[in-house]
DNA sequence: GTATCTGCAAATTTTTTGCCAGTAG
DNA sequence: CTACTGGCAAAAAATTTGCAGATAC
């Protein structure tokens, strides 16, 4: 995990870019979403920051997330059911959500960088830019047993 | 495509098997949802249905879906920032969603099946039941010159 | 006949927006 | 200084729910 200022450096540079300014309630989602592998919604985020930051409102946050994401810092997620969830990776990697419980996993990624070449050929006149991949299934503490498995 | 009648044998069978009723509403949703490939959005099936069965409110459209959805006829696929759609297609194939106009166009199948299957071993201690994968980028209709492409 | 379903409207939930005061650069 | 931001609260958008009458089986 990045330190406070290392972190707080990138944001900044990439809000520059983006010509937007550094602020404090912007720092502080980030630097929660940047330290957190558990793709929060803008809710959890909200609870998470005013710990430190009790201010801050919940419409800032979403706001802040929208920033973010603008800026190529997080990536929005939407599931099923819920509502959206923010991922601080911005690396290749896959997720893998659990139906019990909705949370959400990493995977190691880049593991289907060759697949998703050719399936992109097979997309003929879609213009690929990205992709997303995402399994479903129970997480370790969700695992129905056989018999619930069957009849559910 | 599939006839009516068969259609509604399809619906009826599986409806039953999970102790439901067959209605004329569910009917005529699954019906549309079954020979369509443009992933609706809940609004745009009860747009659609209503000119067949015009008394039917959203709020059915919105049951019969799920219920379509509990029954295994049909998939509920959520994106970034929009409602959520279905897909009258339950056969294994991908999808290929414009960032533009957010339209969902379908992709050949069943390409990644040997990929997932390793993928599910690095999930480790998951019990994986499903995955879902999805390109972006833009549809025929909405690629960007190459100099929009750059810059946006 | 009776449990399930529909239509309607109200309620919830999630997210967005407008506006004025505050602040970064 | 002067845009860009944050807080607040209202609004919008999407979906769910409760209930009384209608309907499938």
């Amino acid at each position: 995990m990045l330190s406070k200022s290392a972190t707080d450096v990138r944001l900044r540079k990439a809000l520059g870019a983006n010509g937007q300014r550094f602020t404090e309630q912007r720092g502080a989602v980030f630097r929660y979403l940047a330290q957190t592998d558990v793709h929060p919604t803008a809710e959890e985020v909200f609870l998470a920051v005013r710990q430190r930051l009790p201010a801050i409102s919940l419409g800032t946050v979403y706001k802040s997330l929208e920033t973010l994401v603008g800026c190529g810092l997080a990536v929005k997620l939407t599931y099923g059911d819920h509502s959206a969830r923010y991922d601080g990776r911005t690396d290749p990697h896959h997720h893998a959500r659990c139906v019990s419980c909705e949370k959400v996993l990493d995977l190691p990624g880049e593991l289907l960088t060759g697949e998703i070449d050719s399936l992109r050929e097979t997309a003929g006149t879609f213009t690929v830019t990205g992709y997303r991949l995402e399994l479903s299934g129970y997480c370790p503490e969700c695992v129905p047993t056989k018999d619930l498995l069957v009849t559910a």
